[in-house]
DNA sequence: CTAAAACCTGACGCCAACGTCAGAGGCAAG
DNA sequence: CTTGCCTCTGACGTTGGCGTCAGGTTTTAG
């Protein structure tokens, strides 16, 4: 692999990452929309991705799942990308963090209770 | 107290029951719609519920943290109130149980990514 | 008695992450 | 060439657990 291959990666077009990360296309276009993620277009206008969009994408369904909202996703993007934080970014990651140890804690508290009755119920069939 | 103290057991107005469990009053006439919530009415239409309805009101608000919806809870609720289930709401139960234990492994695997992250930018700031 | 606080029934609003439909191009294979 | 799949923009629909406003009755405190 030549220097110029290497600077001229790949690009994959919006059904690939979809595909490869196990999402919708419609959810690629609404990321890209948030300005989760950014593409080339093709003359005709088709997006056009880098390769690392499939992790990117995976990514952001794990912070999905954590119950961060696209807009919080987008300002700690920087702290990922760069790894440039200003006292902010700390703070926004640090409150994050918080609020999903504290979730946790919450299911895991409804899991016990559901756990209980399970027991329960499977004494008294 | 005596017998007939026991089986008139004291009502209490909506108020005081979203107060005592820290929800809106708007949130447990919608649990009563929902079908989660019974309630005598007064003469003049107000709806009086017994005490612990707070208790429940409270298990509700566990449950919906852990992701079930009103319908699961009103289908499951039998396993409490009676302690009577049949092999589908065991099902349920277990089903649910499963999916709350996936859902805290996904919150622990983000929660140690953020870690990652929080203790990078804490050694390079 | 009266004023404030609490309650009632509708009914519309909200939010976020998409789903879905419509109508119109674009692109490799046989 | 045409068939069939992929992609585009735009825009409305969905879901759930409420918030909120309107306009009216009831209860309670003083």
């Amino acid at each position: 692999m030549t220097v110029t291959e290497a600077a001229a990666e790949r690009l994959i077009r919006i059904g690939e990452v979809a595909r490869g990360a196990g999402v919708s296309v419609r959810a690629v276009r609404y990321y890209e929309q948030q300005g989760l993620l950014i593409s080339e277009r093709s003359p005709s206008g088709q997006r056009l991705y880098r390769q690392d969009a499939v992790t990117l994408v995976r990514f952001f369904q794990q912070m999905f799942a954590a119950g961060l909202s696209s807009r919080r996703i987008t300002e700690l993007l920087p702290c990922w990308d760069a790894g440039h934080t200003d006292a902010e970014q700390r703070a926004m990651l640090r409150a994050e963090r918080d609020r999903i140890q504290a979730k946790v804690d919450d299911l895991q508290a409804a899991l016990d209770r559901l756990d209980e009755v399970i027991a329960i119920t499977d004494t008294h069939p």
